[in-house]
DNA sequence: CGACTTCTTGAGGAGACTCAAGGGTGGTGG
DNA sequence: CCACCACCCTTGAGTCTCCTCAAGAAGTCG
């Protein structure tokens, strides 16, 4: 298990919370579940959409395309909300899997409204968090639309990197990923035989290291010009914000 | 000028509104602005994030990459909200560009604050359009990361179809689009030398013909098929969704 | 040790790109 | 009314990236 402050943290990036709201996010949190690896937590089609918050472990998140295609679209690490892109829909979008054991919450929808009537300085994070949600899929869409395999490696290692970073603040520039090659080829679209190649040529360039899942960055600096993306940096506690009770 | 309904349609597409609602939303918009065609409307990377409601005309938003490369992320249509994604953000994500004569209002940064302190159900509603925007998102990137190009292009002409189709009912299997060939390359990630060639294609296999920005959609089942991306549907006053005041 | 899973390597082929030239179409001005 | 220009689209040839298929190597776990 992860501590609170990991839970909490894509809240806390955008502004810092009143113990009264840390005690409403907490309400949030329904029963409790835990997956093993591979378990599929949700299914892609099927008509109960759900929430969850992730706790602790890995989870990916697929499409299939009827020719059987699967593009997967994230990985989701603790303190993401899992099923909130279904929320407007009859259906779920994705297939939830896990990638390691995992432990998390269901958010019950219950829950959700009381948020929006209640406390809508939460309600107005969890909206930024979505946007930023979507900041980072048309990064990915953009360098998997104008760019070639060795650039969307990069990219996404770079995000996974600012991601973790994120949750643990003390984190090298090695670390491990529990995901494999035909992982990466799924989240980039393209295939393992090519992803395997693509490791190479960016091993021999010095550029990034993949060894089973364990990921090494000889310079930050030299792979985010490599990846060509801006840095996002995120804005705290902006103007329009409501206020805390 | 459109009518009224158009403005909020992305609202009502999830919940009916009551007059009071009605008139929250119309204190939304602030200053009235008209651009004509081929005007910038925001540059990517400006240090001033701002929002606007799209109220006639057609606009892109595009993303470029340190290389040069051009990535249009959508075209917006009459009723999208423009400058979301770049709210998380100290900068912004990307560049509007006119692509008709276009009149927009902005949306003051204090009028989103109001919306989630006074009007939850309105604040949760604009919510949901932002996860629709996701899925948007995420069948744009399904499909650029796991399909060739004929099937990129289908599933562009669907979701355009789609979206003209909520603005208007009436709408035909043959409408005008303001766009290029190089638009739509930008927006698939291609060159506007092979679009033109699947464009051929498509006639050929007459799925769907383009003639200087005029498509013609032969059978939608038979373009639905070919693309293989489920459909999605909204849902309609979802049981958490804040009651009306 | 054997059975998996993961990764690597090779060869041939398809889709998309670049560069370059040419053809239409619509608008403008003489 | 025609000449010209700008913009958009088309076509061809050569190249590159990535794919498919197939076989084999290298870890990993019981």
């Amino acid at each position: 298990m992860m501590s609170v402050r990991t839970e909490i943290a894509r809240f806390t990036a955008f502004a810092s919370l009143h113990d009264t709201e840390l005690l409403a996010l907490k309400e949030l949190a329904g029963r409790r579940r835990a997956f093993g690896r591979g378990d599929t937590i949700q299914l892609q089609d099927d008509d109960s959409p759900a929430l969850f918050l992730l706790l602790s472990g890995w989870t990916a998140s697929t499409v299939n395309l009827a020719g059987g295609a699967r593009q997967m679209l994230k990985v989701h690490l603790p303190g993401d909300m899992l099923g909130l892109p279904s929320l407007p829909l009859t259906r779920t979008i994705d297939t939830l899997v896990a990638l390691t054991d995992v432990e998390l919450c269901s958010v019950p929808e219950r829950a959700l409204r009381d948020l929006f009537e209640k406390k809508p300085r939460l309600a107005a994070l969890l909206f930024l968090i979505t946007q930023e949600e979507r900041v980072t899929l048309i990064d990915r869409l953009t360098v998997m639309g104008r760019t070639e395999g060795g650039r969307r490696v990069a990219a996404l290692i770079l995000q996974l990197y600012e991601r973790l970073r994120r949750n643990d603040p003390q984190m090298e520039l090695s670390f491990r990923v529990p995901l494999t090659q035909a992982d990466v080829g799924d989240l980039i679209g393209m295939t393992m035989v090519h992803v395997s190649r693509i490791f190479q040529q960016l091993r021999t360039d010095d550029l990034v290291s993949w060894s089973r899942g364990v990921i090494a960055i000889p310079s930050l600096d030299r792979l985010r010009d490599y990846c060509g993306l801006p840095a996002r940096q995120l804005v705290w506690e902006p103007d329009w914000l409501p206020r805390g009770d």
